[in-house]
DNA sequence: TGTACATCAGTGAACGCGCGTTCACTGATGTAC
DNA sequence: TGTACATCAGTGAACGCGCGTTCACTGATGTAC
């Protein structure tokens, strides 16, 4: 008999389960990279990760869970992406290498990790995992208006937040463009979503030009 | 109107059928609005319109096909949208007047049908909406991508299409903030739309800047 | 060391619930002669 | 002008199917003495 939700015991976990629980989440990342989280269901998952159904309950007490499981992981690389790739010296990076550097990092991330793109950025998706999805970009565009801030002190916070923002909507709206694209146009596409980056951020954060001047050297 | 596509068996409706069926989806519209596509229900619908379940499927053969009705009321006013809000006239009207008219009228647009956003800018999609909605945002860009064309003949169609693919993406990606937003925030980030818009369309159309440049260091 | 017992790991058939859809039926309206 | 008949409009209970979840149960592993 199970525990009441809310008042379930600390359970000790065994090396062996914990394996499990690895498996389990690998095969619900797979299930759901191929046809999203809706149309994904537990007895597929716990087919593909090789246990029975029942199983798949004594580590994850539902759906919900298993999900919260994946995100849980993503979190940690998500931390770890942006760690790598943006730190303090990104305040001093010129603004076009910084902007070319990063989305580059982005579209390689998403490159090796379809499952993750197919959670945040497809279109079959849920309630629930569009309020996490909004979680982890607004914990991105957080650390992003961090390094604004760096680069640009005499911009207040909140317009440092808005800028970051901004960029992280632009980003997360033509990621899907250039995942859709034939592979032969994604360059082209990753180019205008580094020009129009630029050409938004730049003068904004770098006071270098008007929008509708080049970006001339000083 | 026309009948909704996809009802290809010649049933000759009578007056008051066709009344009921603008009634259905004037139903659907506000559930949809209200909870998304996944999570309305057919008896709900059928309820609201003020019908019985089997009366609703006697309209329509399936819970697609309310959508499909759906889709073809708002492709008629999207169609009188763009009628009205994008000319030929617009290829000679400055650049930061035409983003600033067509990104207030898409917000106000945006106020008067609440489910047209929930529907296609909304969490709560479905494969079979993505597709619509897919297809309603590349029939704009393909009309914002003639009139580019009027405006910069030089460029080839191909990359007018294209700026008006990253136009209407960043459109697509900001609406949503600008939603969600507290009511007095909302002004500063249409501004901030328009701002990027505009540093982004202005150069590369207008050719005051050159729109791409190559990883040469200057 | 072995034995007893609690807890964890695992099974897979079955249950239950929600929801799209259908069914058998009655009434309303249009059309032909 | 009425009558017959086809078709449209409408009802609401019930069906069926998918899928998340549970159930009763058997092994496996850890721990205490």
């Amino acid at each position: 008999m199970p525990e009441p939700a809310g008042q379930q015991r600390a359970v000790r976990r065994q090396a062996r389960g914990l394996k499990r629980m690895e498996v389990i989440l690998d095969a619900a990342e797979a299930e759901i990279a191929e046809t999203g989280y809706a149309n994904t269901t537990t007895n597929a998952v716990a087919a593909r990760a090789g246990v029975s159904p029942g199983s798949l309950y004594q580590f994850f007490r539902n759906k919900d869970e298993i999900l919260a499981g994946l995100v849980g992981r993503y979190e940690e690389e998500q931390r770890l992406f942006w760690q790598r790739n943006l730190t303090e010296e990104s305040a001093h990076e010129p603004m076009p290498d910084l902007v070319d550097r990063l989305v580059d990092a982005m579209v390689a991330f998403k490159s090796s990790r379809p499952a993750f793109w197919a959670l945040f950025h497809g279109s079959a998706t849920s309630d629930r995992l569009a309020e996490v999805a909004r979680d982890l970009h607004e914990a991105v565009a957080h650390r992003v208006a961090e390094v604004f801030g760096l680069r640009a002190p005499h911009l207040g916070p909140d317009r440092c937040h808005t800028l970051a923002r901004m960029a992280v909507a632009t980003v997360r709206a033509v990621m899907p463009m250039v995942v859709t694209a034939k592979p032969e146009d994604a360059p082209a596409l990753i180019g205008e979503l580094k020009t129009m980056l630029n050409g938004y951020l730049a003068p904004a954060l770098d006071g270098t030009a008007q929008p509708r001047n080049g970006p001339e050297t000083s």
